[in-house]
DNA sequence: CAAGTGATTAGC
DNA sequence: CTAATCACTTGC
């Protein structure tokens, strides 16, 4: 179950790597129609997972931040080489990880057998948090604004 | 709290 | 070609 995301938005936005239509190979994806996946390689290291959002040519997505762990946890567990089921998914790298997402994910359809997003709750059920983004100091005033979302007191969160 | 890590990008 | 940068993580 998604817990927390950040939006990114292609004008006014300087984090966005779509930032003033700013289109190179690594951000293409973000220029398909919503419902497709951005992957990029984030630090050399880290797999992090976007949901285009807007139609085509308007490079807006939504990064996954964190997750809760609801099935498959074994499987997650062996990627982690963690028991620690709040470590699971915390972070937009490691659950990348715990799901088995990589670089060959980018461009996905989200509607196939491959990757997909179904409803699991109602937004009745909890209610959302707004803070600043993280990890974006170099976009200036830009990293102040509200963009980033995630369940109230949920356990699952990236950072408080 | 600091450094590793390597793809990607911009800048010669 | 090279250097700088980076939507993070982990271990000291």
């Amino acid at each position: 179950m998604i817990v927390e995301t950040e939006a990114y938005k292609s004008v006014n936005d300087r984090a966005s790597h779509a930032h003033l239509g700013k289109r190179t190979k690594r951000n293409e994806a973000m220029y398909s129609m919503g419902g497709i996946v951005y992957v990029y390689i984030c630090y050399g290291i880290h797999a992090l997972l976007n949901i285009v959002t807007n139609v085509k040519d308007t490079p807006d997505a939504v990064l996954i931040r964190a997750i809760e762990p609801i099935d498959g946890i074994k499987i997650m567990q062996s990627r982690l080489s963690s028991n620690f089921l709040k470590k699971l998914t915390s972070g937009p790298g490691k659950l990348s990880k715990a799901l088995g997402i990589d670089i060959r994910f980018n461009k996905e359809k989200l509607i196939n057998d491959k990757i997909w997003i179904t409803s699991y709750r109602n937004k009745s059920d909890f209610t959302i948090d707004k803070r600043p983004r993280i990890g974006i100091n170099y976009a200036g005033d830009d990293a102040n604004f509200l963009w980033r979302f995630y369940i109230h007191n949920n356990q699952y969160i990236s950072k408080i």
